[in-house]
DNA sequence: ATCTTAAACTTGTTTAGACAAGTTGTCAAC
DNA sequence: GTTGACAACTTGTCTAAACAAGTTTAAGAT
C-alpha cells in the first residue's frame, strides 16, 4: 500500500475536475475525509493542503474547504510538464521536428548564469527543435543535457519526448526548475524557424531543471512566437 | 505562543540567507531540529516542507535536507508581492505617479475572461499607475477594486500602497492569486506613457486577487516595457 | 583485499489524541 | 424582537509513537 494522502489527493482531484464538487461548494469536512477514506486527519489534511497549494481549493477556518473556480488548460502551463504531455491533454495536432543534434558539445553557460548557473563549461548534448501546432511553427526548443548524466543520447528520444526517455528508460527522478521568461527581439534563427517578420519579438523561457539528488542536469531554452504565447500561475500570498 | 513551525521556517531561511547553511550543505537533521528548536518530529517537518516547496532546499530520502542555490531577487518575482514590497528588497529609486483614478465604474469583465471571472459588470474604483524605476517609466497598472469589498478607496493608498492599505488599513486577508503573463502590441496609452516607438510590444500580466474567503476582490492588467520585463518561476515535478 | 551483513543513521508515511480558534445555529433571558 | 450564552460544528496547531524505506559506515566472514 502505497500513500493514502496521494490517492485522496487524487481522487478529490478527479471528483473536482468532474464537477463532482463543484466550484464555489465546499468539499466534505476533514472528519468525513476520515471516514469516507479510513484514514486519519492528518492525511486527510495533507491532501487538502495539496490541493490548496495548487490552487483547487481554498481552506476557510471554521467553514471548511471551498472549491475555487479552476482554469482550464493553458499553452504552456506553469509547473513542469513535458511538451507530450501538454499536446495530450489538449486537442491539438501537434509535430515535433528536429532540426539539430550535436553530442559532446560545450554548455553555453552564459545563457543560464542569471539563473544561478555557476559551473564550468560541461559536455553535453544539444538538441534543436521546433514544435509545430496545428501547422504552424510556434516554439523553438534548445535543449542541453549533461554528458555525465545522460552519456549516450538516442535520436529516437528527441524526436518522441525528452521526459518519457529520462524517466521511463533511464529511472531519472526530476524534481524541480528555476525558470525565466523575457522578451527578446527575434534573432535569425527565431525568424526562419518561426517565419516571422523582421522587428518581431519572441517570448524567451530558459530553464534549469534538476534531479531529486539536487543536480541540474537539463538546460533549456524556449523561445515562442509572441502572438501564441501565455503563462499561467497560481501564487499564495505569503504572510508576513 | 503562535505557530512554532512558522518561527522555525523564518529562522531557518534567515540562516540560509546569511550563509550559515551554504548552497550544497545539508541542514540539521529531522531529530536534531527536534532538540534544536524543542518541537516534535512533525512541526519540523512542515517548516522543512515548506522551505521545499519555496526552492531553498531539496529533501533526499536517508540524507537529508540539502540547500539549494537560490536566486538573487528579481522583478517582478513570482508570487504575490506589492510593488512596494518589491521595490524595498532592491536598490532601485522608485516612484508612483497616479494618473488616472475614477470611482463607481464598470469592471471591464472581458478583460479578465480568460481567467475564469464569470461575473456580470460590478461597480469598482479604478485606478492608473505608472511605475518610474530609475527615472524611466517601466510599467502601467490599472487596478480595478470592487466598491463591495472597498466602498471608499482613499487616494493617498494609491499613491502609497495598496497592499499596506487593504491589509493594514482595512484588516483584509489577502489570499491568492491567478495570473496570465501575455506579449501585446503596444497601444497609445503605452507608448504615450513608457514613451515607446510605433511597433514595440509590451509584456502584459492579468490578475485576479482574492482573500481567504475565497471571493475575488482586486483585479489588475499590468503592462511592462518590454526590454524590462523578466519572470521568475520555481516548480516542483508533480509525480505520476 | 573483497564481499556481506548488520547497525545506525537519515527521511517518508500514518495514526490517535489533545487543545486552540473561527463559524453557525439554538435557546433562554431580557 | 434583541441580545447573549452555549453547544456543535468547522479548521489550525502540536505531540508522541510506530513502522517503512533509503544511505552510510563499520564489523565480520570469506
Amino acid at each position: 500500500m502505497v500513500n493514502k494522502a496521494a490517492l485522496v489527493y487524487d481522487d478529490l482531484l478527479q471528483k473536482i475536475d468532474r464537477d463532482v464538487y463543484k466550484p464555489g461548494t465546499y468539499l466534505p469536512s476533514e472528519n468525513q475525509l476520515c471516514q469516507l477514506y479510513g484514514i486519519s486527519r492528518e492525511t486527510g489534511r495533507k491532501a487538502l493542503a495539496e490541493l490548496a497549494e495548487n490552487g483547487y481549493i481554498q481552506k476557510i477556518r471554521g467553514k471548511g474547504s471551498i472549491v475555487i473556480e479552476h482554469r482550464q488548460y493553458e499553452f504552456p502551463v506553469s509547473g513542469i510538464v513535458s511538451y507530450k504531455e501538454l499536446a495530450e491533454k489538449m486537442n491539438v495536432t501537434t509535430e515535433n521536428v528536429v532540426y539539430g543534434f550535436e553530442e559532446h558539445v560545450s554548455l553555453p553557460v552564459q545563457m543560464f548564469t542569471s539563473l544561478g548557473v555557476e559551473m564550468t563549461a560541461a559536455p553535453v548534448t544539444a538538441i534543436k527543435r521546433v514544435r509545430v501546432i496545428d501547422g504552424e511553427p510556434d516554439i523553438i526548443d534548445k535543449d542541453y543535457i549533461l554528458t555525465s548524466i545522460v552519456p549516450k543520447l538516442p535520436k529516437a528520444a528527441a524526436a518522441d519526448s525528452l521526459y518519457a526517455y529520462f524517466e521511463g528508460e533511464l529511472g531519472l527522478d526530476i524534481a524541480y526548475a528555476t525558470k525565466e521568461i523575457t522578451m527578446e527581439p527575434a534573432n535569425d534563427e527565431d525568424r526562419e524557424q518561426l517565419q516571422l517578420d523582421a522587428g518581431a519579438y519572441v517570448a524567451v523561457v530558459r530553464s534549469v531543471t534538476s534531479l531529486a539528488d539536487a543536480t541540474p542536469f537539463q538546460f533549456t531554452e524556449s523561445r515562442h512566437r509572441a502572438d501564441k504565447f501565455r503563462f499561467r500561475d497560481f501564487a499564495r500570498r505569503t504572510k508576513k
